[in-house]
Parts: C-alpha cells; structure tokens; sequence
RNA sequence: GGGCUCGUGGUCUAGUGGUUAUGACGCUUCCCUUACAAGGAAGAGAUCGGUGGUUCGACUCCGCCCGAGCCCA
C-alpha cells in the first residue's frame, strides 16, 4: 500500500537487488520460437574501470525497448559483454601490477589481464544494475575469455578458405618509444619546433636544379620521387624529369600532384618511405618504389649506406654537416610544425612497412551498402552515415596489429617458401608462438620449421562478431560446417550503437557477420548520440566538465535520470540536464501521489464492470486513454522515447489528474462503481504504460496495488475499444477550465460555491460533474444561444483550400477582406470577383453578452455564471 | 580541406508547404482546494541563425553565408 512519501533511495535499490535475485530478466532457453525472440546486441564496452554517461545512456535507451518489447510478450535476450581485449585492458594490467607487457608471453600476459579485469567487470556489473538495466546476467561474455577467441580466430580461418582475406605488405603506424605499432586513432597531433633544411637537388638531364625544403634530412636515403603542384608555374617545367638525391645518389621521377602544400618551403616535396601519411597516400597512388631507411628500432638501415647503423637522431647531424660540406645545403631555419605523436608517450610516430592480412573489402561495397539498406534506421537519416563511410572506402580493412597482447593469427610460414599454414579448426584457439602447426612439413615444399606469426587481430575484428558470439556460432565437426547454437537470435532484431563510431564498428560487423552467415545480422539500428555537458560541450577529462553517471544516481532517483535520458529524439545529442532530472523526480512524486489517492479511493472498486453502464465521463476517460495507448505503443515502436514520455506525462498529469480525478474522487467518495471502477482500471494502465521509462517506482506500486509478479512481466495494455462522445468531454472540461480561470481571476478559492451556471455547448451527460468539482449550485444547459450580439471582426481563410484554387488571385481577396469589400451570398464569400464555397472561410466575430451574469468563452461551448455580489 | 548532421522564447524542445508556432524548466501574479504548495490557476516572453530564391503562401523546399557538433583527411 503506498503511503507517506516516495522514498526512491530504498525502493531502488531493493527492486534492483530482487530483480537479480529473482532472474526476472532471464531469457527463456530451449527452443524458443524465433517469432516471440527479441534479441539486442549490445555492443560491449571497453572494462576500464569507469561508467561514463556513453555506456549509462546508451543502455538506458536499450532498456525502454527491452523492456517494452518484454510486456508485449516477446522473449527479450539482453546480453551483455566486456570488452576487455583491447588496448585499455593492456594499459590498466600494467598500471595495475606495475609491469610491462614485453616481460611476459602473451598467454601469461592474458591471464594476468582476465584476472585484474575481473575486479573492473565485478564493479561494472553492479554499476549497470544500479541504472536498473533489464540485462540477463547469466548471458555474459569476455571479449579476452577462450570462446571468443576460438570465434575470432575461427572467423579468420573461414574467410581464409573463402579467399577473403589476403596479405601485403603495407605501412603501419610505429611508436619507436612503446616498440609497438598504433592504430591511426592513437595518434594525436602536436606542436613541435623543429628546422627547415633547404637542399639543392639537381635535375639528372641538364644543369638545373632546384631547392626542397625539409624538417627530415635523414629521410633522404628514403627518398623516391618529387613532387611539383599542377598549379606551380615556375616549376611545372620539371614534371617528368628525373631528380637525383644528394649525397646517396639515387634518381627519382618528378611527379605532379595537387596534394603538394604551395604554402609551405619551397613548394616542391620529396617523398620518402615513410615520413608521413601523405608520404603513404603518393606511394599508393603513383605506385612508387619502397627505400625502407629506417628500421622499427628508429636505426638506419642498409639502404643508407654509409650511415647504416646510425640513430635517426645521430644521422641527421651527420647527413646535414656532410650536406653542408658538399655544398647542398642551402639554408636551415627554425620553425614550429605540427607532427604526429603517439597519444600515450607523445613519441613522434614513424611508418613502417609491415606484412599485414587485410579482409577484402572493395570488390563487394555494392552487397554492404545493399545489406545496410535492408536494416530500419532509427533515426533513418543515420544510414546515410552508413551509405558515406562505404562509397567513400579506399582500402581495404587491415586486420593485422603488431602487438604482443591481442587474439593471435592462427597462423605459421613455412621458414623456406613462407607458405602460410592456417590452423585446424578443431583446435582453436591456438597461440603459434606457443603451439605447434597441424603439419609437420611445408605441403607446398616439404621444409619442416615454420615461422609463428606472431602479430595479433585488430581489436575490431573481434568486436564485429557479437552477433555470433551470442548466438553461439561455432564449428561443427561432425558436420563439417558453422553452426548456431541458438538461431532464433540471428537476425538480431536490435542493434544498439553511438553515432561516432558507426563506421567503425556497425559497418564491421555487418560485413563480417553477412559473409559468415549470407544474412544481414540486424532488423535494426538504433543510433544513440553523445551525451553533453549543460552547455552543449562534449564532456572531457581535460575540459574538467565530466559528470559522472554515480554522481548524479547518488543525487536523484534512477527513474528521474531515465526520464532524462528518454528526453532527446533518437540519434540526437543529449545535453546533461539537472531540470531535465527535476522534472523527473517531480512526474515520480505525482504519479506516486495519485496512486496514493486511486489506492484509497478503490479499495472496494469492481473489478468487472459492464461497459455499457459506465457513466458518461468514465466512458470518456477510458476511450482518451484508449487512443493515448495507441499513441504510446506506436512511438516506442519507433524509438521515440521523447515523444511518447511526454505525451503519456502530459495526458497522465492534466487530463487524468487535473481534469479527471479531481472529478471522480468526490463520485468515488460516494461510492460510485463506475468510479472506482475507471479510477482503477485507468491507473493499472497508466502503471503499466510508465514501466520502460520509470522502472522503479511502477514496480512498487504494482507489486503494492495490484499483483506479486514484476510488473515488467505483465501484459502491456490493448485498447478496450469504448466508443465515446469525445466532443462532449472536450467541451465539459473546457468549461470546468473556464469555471476554473473564472474563480481564479476573481480571487476565489477553488471550493468556492457558484450561484448559477448556465451553458450553451453539448456536455451531455457531464453536467453534475461539472457542477460537482465546480461547486455549482445550479447547473443549467441552454437549448437557445443567449442574449448574445455577435460583431464581425473579420474573415480567417483556409489556405489549404483557397490557395490551391485561387492561387495568385489570394492577395486580391485578401486585400478585399482587408477594405471590407465583400458579402456573403447564401453563405458564399463573394469578394474580388470570385466566390469562396461556405468550407473555405470562417467568419470571425466577437461575441457580447448582454444579459444577466458574465459571459465565459470555454471552447465551442458558452458559459455565464451568476455569482453573488 | 571533404562529407554528414544541426541552428525555434532566457534554457531545453515539438513542428518537413497552409491557424494565433508545441510543450517543459525558469520568471511574474493569484490560490493552503483533506493525493501532491516539490501542488493548482492565470500571465509575460520568439522578426523560427543570416541572406537571396522558388511559391498565392516558407520554421518547413533550394542557393550562398555565419555558427556548433561528429566522422574522414
């Protein structure tokens, strides 16, 4: 029985422990029909210690689906993953035991990583239940833990055989400090001083030369070709000629390319392997040589000739005083530039050239971009982000990271002819720095030592398989093929995701997903935005404007901040919002104190009632929330959380309590059946129509007021499907309001006794409620409009109607109603020589009472109260 | 630099060709009415980022400009 007040703290906290406690989110094993499966892919976040607002809200909106979609009586399977293979897990293992990844090997390393992140997982699983997530725990997964990784390397070792993936050698991004190669994404740029050198090149046939201007002397060996702007007059006599490089001697072509920066030096750029990204871009598009200079220990190499062996740092010295001494060294001058440093030890990055395995990607963007078509997007227009990312592709996806920590290759090279032997599939996962190949001799040669490779996936390459961890996809050797253990999740009928990482992530897993299974993985997407600061700025460490999900659920009630997190259009940006959490916690504390009052006022009420003798405000009542339960169901259908929290708070708030209760609780008081009845009816609706969104609190009161069960598991309402005179109840309530503006602008109290109320409207079958909550007298309905003289004030149009018809001719019309020039003809508006049909116009007038009383205008209807003094 | 998205009262927000532009928070005034004063009633407050264009008619469609965010370079 709620009493008192709502005391969100206990009550929170208590169904969040039974809920766990009582498997009430359990998804229903064995055998279950792939029609009432709902299944979410949550995709896992990064175990690193902290909830941010990106994982609380980004559940909290799976949330109102999986529950929603539980109450209408499908299977929901909301599983849940820690990602704790990547890069973040590595670094906190480190901090955390104070050791370096390099001193162990790697199955060691894992292990201690599984054991530190257990800590984390434990924290982070409490944190999610205290948001009051409706996730099955018993459907959790280690994104580090065996069975991923026999379905990572299993994925790999099937798009092998299916001639999906190949290898090349290609560029990586190089850290010399960290002695491990990065990803583009933990890169950031810096301001660094550093020198210009200009060095004089010559032209191989002829006497010119000319200048280049570089902050990278020793990248000189690397050299192999020049490049001039399209646009670069003065220079454009060069292109197809030969230049040969200083001090090293070699001769490379002159090319033109209009990614060359006129602003900077001289205008004309040497490319060399690699000094930077664009260095990479001209290697592949004018399909240059490789002079690799420098090694991943930052030493120059052979190919340097006699500075091999050097220190990049010691080569620059020597190669500039030797350029100095021959002569080429025009000028060096300091200037400030911005490189490329690794994020984590600012170490400016080189660029290596590394064998890596790529997934082929290319040749089949028209089927991805077909499959992302076949997908709902919520909001839609997030498929374009989609569409983009897949026609503005260049290459393809590089799968190969040079880390010692990571899911390994399952693979070895013959030592002679470096034939790749792939793993057997029944013995995933395998480590080939610590296992053996299945074969004893190269079947392409017959030598017998084999090369580990000894690089490990792209964390993305696993991420992009929760579809088929889930439902349980796995190797079959009896069979010989790919099985699911549970297909009635695939397709998944949900894919949640952050609108910064859709290209990544998303566009990942439906490539990886429809080639292992021909099927597009998801029925939808629902693409979540950012959660800002309350001044629209992204929240960041360093901005120091960090709101902490704990924070705030220490502060306000959980169900006040899924309030706020229902309060952006799907898609969009959700700016943090103490309002938004007051304004939650004021919608809890009413609808708690509602159900106070329905609970008192219907402790006897029946729990049938024949419809047809429901008095005709009840009727009224039960029809409107009739069409609000429509409205609702349809907006979470589609993902407009927004839309339908405020339209079912605003219906609950003034039409049911402002309007409707405070009507209905003097009947009830008197014991009227139909009253009670609809108060109880209407309220176990609207308990159960506010439970996605407010899960707390609805849980109390149903347990209290109506059923032991959760009422997540209860049945979400259908219509009854009354009929009723909405007109009259629309005009009823608009003249209480009237009545009710009436005693406030006259300073009267709201229990004020009315002498005499007369009413000219249909309100039918409402009249002693209205007198009733209105305290009047004498309520009396007018069959004749009263003593009223009507001044006409003018003409309002309807353009939908007239525009079309008249078209240009509309200004002149207007411009006659304006002068007044006009008549109406049996009731046709004749005005600039043309006749508007009686629907096309409404005559506008004032409306003066002059009989006894004050006229009130409520709506269509006329009220005139006769009051005392 | 390229692509995408967005710009509506002080703040947040609804509104994709046709009323007086929606609602919430805040603000002002009034009202203790036995569920709730953390409530109720009323009110003030917006040239819909700017500027051209299309149209009888533009917050809505198109061009350009300004500003913000995200992704890619």
């Amino acid at each position: 029985m709620p009493s008192g007040e709502y005391d969100p703290e206990t009550v929170e906290s208590k169904w969040q422990d039974r809920w766990v406690d009582e498997d009430t989110y359990a998804y229903a094993e064995g055998g279950v029909d792939p029609d009432t499966a709902f299944s979410i892919d949550s995709p896992p976040p990064t175990v690193s210690g902290s909830l941010h607002w990106g994982h609380a809200y980004g559940f909290t909106l799976q949330d109102f689906v999986a529950r929603f979609e539980r109450m209408r009586g499908e299977n929901v399977f909301f599983p849940f993953g820690f990602d704790d293979n990547g890069i973040a897990s590595e670094r906190l293992t480190e901090e955390e035991l104070d050791v370096r990844h390099q001193e162990y090997d790697r199955r060691e390393f894992q292990q201690m990583c599984r054991e530190v992140c257990e800590q984390y997982e434990a924290e982070f699983t409490e944190k999610m239940q205290q948001l009051g997530i409706s996730i099955d725990w018993e459907q959790t997964y280690q994104t580090i833990s065996p069975e991923v990784q026999r379905t990572s390397q299993l994925s790999f070792v099937e798009l092998y055989d299916e001639g999906r993936e190949y290898r090349q050698r290609a560029p990586a991004i190089w850290c010399p400090e960290c002695e491990t190669a990065i990803s583009q994404v933990e890169t950031e740029d810096d301001e660094q001083a550093s020198h210009f050198h200009d060095i004089e090149f010559d032209v191989v046939e002829g006497e010119e030369s000319f200048v280049i201007s570089t902050t990278r002397p020793e990248l000189l060996p690397a050299c192999v070709a020049v490049f001039v702007h399209p646009d670069d007059d003065d220079n454009q006599h060069l292109v197809g000629e030969e230049a040969r490089i200083p001090l090293f001697g070699q001769e490379v072509p002159i090319i033109e390319d209009e990614r060359v920066d006129l602003e900077t030096g001289s205008g004309i750029v040497m490319c060399c392997t690699f000094g930077d990204q664009t260095d990479i871009e001209w290697y592949q598009a004018h399909d240059l040589d490789l002079r690799i200079a420098i090694d991943e220990s930052g030493t120059l190499t052979d190919v340097a000739g006699e500075y091999s062996g050097l220190s990049s740092e010691d080569a620059r010295e020597r190669i500039v005083s030797d350029l100095d001494d021959a002569g080429a060294l025009l000028d060096k001058r300091a200037i400030t530039h911005t490189v490329n440093v690794h994020e984590r030890c600012g170490t400016s990055v080189e660029f290596l050239v590394k064998d890596q395995w790529y997934v082929e990607l290319l040749d089949k963007t028209d089927e991805y971009l077909e499959a992302g078509r076949q997908m709902d997007w919520y909001p839609e227009k997030m498929f374009t982000r989609y569409k983009n990312w897949i026609e503005g592709l260049q290459w393809d996806w590089s799968i190969s990271r040079q880390r010692s920590s990571g899911i390994p290759f399952p693979v070895w090279y013959c030592g002679e002819c470096e034939h790749v032997v792939v793993a057997e599939r029944e013995s995933l996962p395998v480590d080939p720095l610590s296992d053996d190949p299945p074969v004893d001799a190269c079947p392409e040669c017959g030598h017998d030592e084999f090369v580990p490779e000894d690089d490990v996936f792209d964390t993305w390459a696993t991420s992009s398989l929760t579809p088929l961890i889930n439902a349980g996809w796995d190797w079959d050797s009896e069979t010989e093929e790919t099985v699911l253990d549970r297909p009635e999740l695939y397709q998944f009928d949900l894919r949640p995701q952050g609108h910064d990482i859709i290209s990544f992530w998303l566009f990942h897993t439906v490539v990886k997903c429809y080639e292992h299974t021909g099927e597009v993985p998801f029925d939808s997407v629902m693409i979540n935005g950012m959660v800002l600061d309350e001044n629209r700025e992204k929240m960041s460490k360093s901005k120091g404007n960090v709101v902490s999900p704990d924070e705030v659920v220490s502060k306000y009630p959980v169900d006040a901040a899924r309030y706020w997190a229902a309060g952006s259009a799907v898609g969009d940006d959700l700016p943090y919002s103490e309002k938004g959490l007051r304004a939650g916690e004021k919608l809890i504390r009413k609808l708690w104190n509602a159900s106070k009052l329905v609970e008192g006022l219907t402790d006897d009420a029946p729990e049938e009632f024949d419809h047809a003798d429901l008095r005709a405000i009840d009727r009224w009542l039960l029809a409107e929330l009739d069409d609000q339960i429509e409205t609702v169901t349809a907006k979470l259908e589609n993902r407009e959380f927004s839309k339908a929290r405020d339209g079912l708070r605003s219906f609950f708030w003034h039409t049911f309590c402002d309007d409707y209760l405070e009507i209905a609780k003097g009947r009830a008081r008197d014991g009227d059946a139909s009253a009670k009845y609809t108060l109880q009816t209407a309220h176990r609706r609207f308990v159960k129509l506010f439970a996605p969104v407010l899960a707390h609190v609805t849980e109390e009161l149903w347990r209290e007021m109506y059923d032991e069960g959760s009422v997540h598991r209860a049945a979400w309402p259908e219509p009854l499907g009354l009929e009723a005179d909405f007109a009259a109840g629309e005009t009823a309530m608009a003249v209480v309001g009237a009545l009710r503006k009436y005693k406030s602008d006259n300073q009267l109290s709201m229990n004020a006794e009315l002498d005499r109320v007369q009413v000219w409207g249909s309100v039918q079958g409402f009249e002693d409620d209205i007198s009733g909550v209105m305290h009047v007298e004498e309520l009396e309905t007018l069959d004749e409009e009263p003593q009223i003289e009507s001044v006409v004030t003018g003409v309002d149009l309807d353009y939908s109607l007239v525009g079309p018809e008249f078209g240009a001719q509309v200004p002149d019309i207007e411009a006659a109603l304006e002068d007044e020039a006009y008549d109406v003809v049996d009731g046709e508006l004749h005005a600039a020589g043309v006749e508007l049909a009686p629907e096309m116009f409404t005559i506008e007038e004032e409306r003066k009472y002059v009989g006894e009383g004050e006229m009130l205008e409520a709506g269509d209807a006329v009220v005139i109260v006769q009051h005392g003094d």
